[in-house]
DNA sequence: ACTTTCAGATACACTCCTGTATCTGAGCGC
DNA sequence: GCGCTCAGATACAGGAGTGTATCTGAAAGT
């Protein structure tokens, strides 16, 4: 199957993006030559250059890649789930897929951290991601709360920024302590979270 | 006033080391050159190989530093309290030390993630740090607990860890979206964990 | 089928970094 | 004070990465 033009030209792209973040999550950003990214994809540094301006641009068109995806994953997830339960078991299974490759999926998002901290113009858009996230756990939140019969959280956004940040946080845990910190931990921990939310709630109305 | 010979190798290598984390902080680990780091500082690369093999053993002594510093600051803290309320705001006030260099901080503390990520052979030294922290952490909510006649935690290793990992994901969460995060949620959060978690100990108890 | 076009390869000139090998001069013992 | 020692400076050889300028060959248009 031959490929025309503009699909040969999207498709190196493509593939130089994949090769991108699988060098950037093995030996990191600064770490990683251009050189090397050609390589892997199965060009040269000229096909690369003619491809992007350079590994800033490179970086950008990553992160803005991956936004995009997590944003159509999560809303999709959100329109599918059925039920609460149906839900957070969606989420979860999200987590889970990136558990598996745990080690390398914590790098490169390590690594984008850094990048955005040192590029602050480029922070929304890494900054954007993580709201699409907080979404998908507000709506799992809500539907949890409603489905205790503890009505709607009173401040979703707070709530579902807490548990998003507390998930994040046990992965750093996670990679320093393993034994620390099972597959069980995060759920038992953010099941404890919204216990009290809940209560909180509940004392309010009183 | 003159330094002797061996006084002046112990201020070459502090010296070195401090120039190294400014600028790993700065520009992280792999874009710092050792040019870099000698010349910052008033040194030149002579005078590192002299005193280090090469950037690893560096970065082991600048690990091997901040966990012994971060070790006698906590255990000081802890001696020093006299009360839950005195060690929590300790504890704050600790945290809110580094908060001033924020964003400088953070980028350190993320590098040295990744270098461990890479370099598994180091992870327990950055572990242990982690270890130190949570232990401060045990002692002020174990301090809290009694305080509100809740006993002390069923499991205290395992809350110290959450509450650790929250605090630790909200930094992030702010460099992210500051809006969303001020000094207060931080306490906020691990408070609302707290008094859940003190309900659970008293259903158990029942 | 001849030409145009453009994706990707090749070649080059340049900068930066590394590590070692050698030099120099200030502290210290005698 | 004289010479030894060692911290730190200087010099060098080599490797790797960057960005651009130029080349090539296969699609696409007529």
């Amino acid at each position: 199957m031959r490929l025309s033009r503009e699909q040969s030209r999207e498709e190196t792209r493509r593939k130089l993006l994949a090769s991108a973040s699988e060098l950037f999550a093995e030996r990191g950003v600064n770490g990683t030559s251009i050189e090397q990214i050609a390589e892997r994809a199965g060009y040269t540094r000229g096909a690369f250059y003619g491809n992007f301006d350079g590994k800033h641009e490179l970086v950008v068109a990553l992160l803005t890649r991956r936004t995009e995806r997590a944003r159509e994953e999560l809303a999709e997830m959100c329109g599918r789930a059925t039920s609460s339960e149906h839900l957070t078991s969606l989420l979860h299974a999200w987590h889970r897929d990136h558990a598996e490759h745990q080690e390398s999926w914590l790098a490169l998002r390590l690594e984008l951290l850094l990048y955005a901290l040192r590029n602050p113009e480029i922070r929304p858009l890494l900054a954007q991601r993580e709201l699409f996230a907080r979404d998908a756990i507000t709506e799992g939140v809500r539907r949890e709360l409603v489905r205790r019969d503890a009505g709607p959280p009173a401040d979703p956004k707070l709530l579902s920024m807490i548990v998003h940040a507390l998930e994040d946080g046990l992965l750093v845990q996670r990679l320093l302590t393993p034994d620390d910190v099972d597959d069980r931990t995060a759920t038992d921990a953010v099941t404890l979270l919204l216990d009290s939310w809940a209560a909180l709630d509940t004392r309010k109305k009183d």
